[in-house]
DNA sequence: AATAGTAATTGAACGGCGTTTAATTGGCAA
DNA sequence: TTGCCAATTAAACGCCGTTCAATTACTATT
């Protein structure tokens, strides 16, 4: 066979993308593979280089998508007040977290063999996941500066994340989603208080 | 060739790892493989199954000796105060993630493929792991109960841990050991001012 | 309408992987 | 010395990502 011009080139992507979510929801990221993927949009293995320039970009397109919906699930997750929303953010994370493990933990993987041009892209996305919680973090401390908010906005985003990773390991006690719920709450409530009394101490 | 008698098992074993180590930290994490390990210690690639399981296993054998190191560091990190033990907990972890980062990041990449029986040992050594904080913890809040103290040291650990995590992929801004070691100590320094705060509100 | 050219698609191949197993053969006990 | 046992190996199996020559459907030109 040859040229069946049956899908365009982004229809392909798009198809390939889609049976690799699917795949990794049914199989886990161990079980995607250049020839599942193909077998399942009815193509041979060879015609996803066409599309991808290799495995890893796949997965670096696969990451792009699933950061685009976690985006967008934080962003809804604003709330009236800045600490009502920082801890909507982590419960908003956590629940992402919790509902597609795998997609989520495919984020993390560090498969770039090739580190030539870094995902520029995605490394935006990342920022702009960071500029939401500075922001908060900002109008709970209007004075400091804008250092101290973006290495608090980091700091704090980074142990959330960390609770995210150890809870899905089943490394945080046995009852996993009721004790990382705690372990969220307690993390965001004594760095939020922190934040704030050290606010009135220096400012 | 057969019973050539050169190496114990136990010889083997320990060839087998030292040899993994070796090569993991010379071609990471995606460069270790049973061919790799065997002609490294002069034997065949199914001559390790004498010894390990499966591939899983070697690595989770990899991972016991890898916590092992970990803890006696920490043990060592111990200072006078509870505050100082705290924070020196949360350097030695970030310098010993920082010094062999492949074998850290492999503590916490989930290969098991058969979850029939769970590493006892591991989770053992993780416990005893969070149970150093936990101490520490109770001793800046004395009359807190354990179950608050025990949430609180996962909580704690696992931003310590997340902060680790994402430093290592250089997803923490550029300059990612200094503003690493910042995000550490403003994690630890509001976690714990929240911590003693809400310790005198309550009790 | 016929033809030539282009490019999409494929299947086979390559080297690598973890794992299994029949065959080999050193060491040990009788 | 013989015979058994078990450690070791090479080959094979079915995967993997990736490459590439060959094929052939489409397109533009005549």
């Amino acid at each position: 066979m040859a040229r069946r011009n049956d899908h365009s080139r982004e229809q392909l992507q798009d198809m390939a993308l889609l049976a690799s979510e699917s795949i990794i929801s049914r199989d886990g990221i161990a079980g995607l593979s250049t020839r599942k993927v193909a077998s399942e949009i009815g193509y041979s293995a060879g015609t996803l280089y066409q599309v991808f320039n290799n495995f890893d970009d796949l997965i670096l397109q696969l990451n792009s998508r699933t950061l685009s919906r976690l985006q967008s699930q934080l962003k809804q997750a604003k709330q009236p007040s800045a600490i009502a929303t920082v801890i909507s953010y982590g419960h908003t994370y956590l629940k992402f977290a919790q509902q597609q493990p795998e997609l989520w933990h495919l984020l993390f993987e560090h498969r770039a063999a090739n580190p030539d041009h870094k995902p520029e892209h995605l490394l935006t996305n990342i920022d702009s996941l960071f500029d939401l919680v500075k922001q908060e973090l900002l109008g709970l401390k209007p004075l400091a500066t804008d250092t101290d908010v973006t290495v608090a906005a980091h700091s704090l985003w980074c142990g959330v994340h960390g609770i995210a990773v150890l809870m899905l390991k089943n490394k945080l006690l046995n009852n996993s989603q009721h004790s990382a719920q705690q372990a969220l709450d307690c993390l965001l409530n004594n760095f939020i208080q922190g934040w704030i009394n050290q606010g009135e101490n220096h400012a």
